[in-house]
DNA sequence: GCCAACGTTGGC
DNA sequence: GCCAACGTTGGC
């Protein structure tokens, strides 16, 4: 079982939207980092930070986990879409996505809040220029982080 | 296979 | 809105 943090723009979908869907396909990951981790490592019940990007208030809002294995990116298909790939093809997919199911909204623990915590210093989030919109967490992290919580 | 140019990300 | 950092593209 791993952890990770996956970010989503709040204005795009956020820990509400999956509260309220319960489960989600995170399609639209188009940077191959981000793709291996979910075609390679990822596993249904691993961990999920779920995180907010790009808004006021960036940092983590709440957890989930993985729900479904990897599959072929329906959107790379949509000819005109906003994720349409033409080098994708059918027989030869090139991007893939996992669902995640909604666990629990919690407290927003900020980025601000975490720089300033030790615990949290070698997380992937936090580097200078970091751009991943998935990164693996590590096992202590995440139960720091939950502590922290008050999960 | 190099690398400059370009587009995107995302905190601030 | 700024801009540093990064990934991708494409000419050579």
């Amino acid at each position: 079982m791993r952890y990770w943090l996956m970010k989503s723009e709040p204005s795009e979908y956020s820990i509400d939207d999956l509260a309220r869907d319960s489960q989600v396909a995170w399609f639209g990951v188009r940077n191959y980092q981000a793709r291996n981790f979910m075609r390679d490592q990822m596993k249904v019940g691993d961990g999920v930070l779920f995180y907010h990007s790009s808004c006021e208030e960036p940092g983590v809002a709440g957890l989930a986990a993985v729900s479904k294995l990897a599959y072929p990116d329906e959107t790379q298909f949509e000819v005109g879409g906003k994720y349409f790939d033409a080098k994708a093809t059918r027989e030869n997919p090139r991007w893939f996505n996992v669902e995640v199911a909604f666990k629990r909204k919690t407290r927003l623990l900020s980025i601000a809040e975490m720089r300033e915590l030790p615990q949290l210093a070698n997380m992937r989030i936090l580097a200078k220029g970091n751009r991943l919109s998935i990164t693996p967490v590590d096992p202590d992290e995440w139960k720091f982080i939950l502590a922290k919580l008050g999960v």
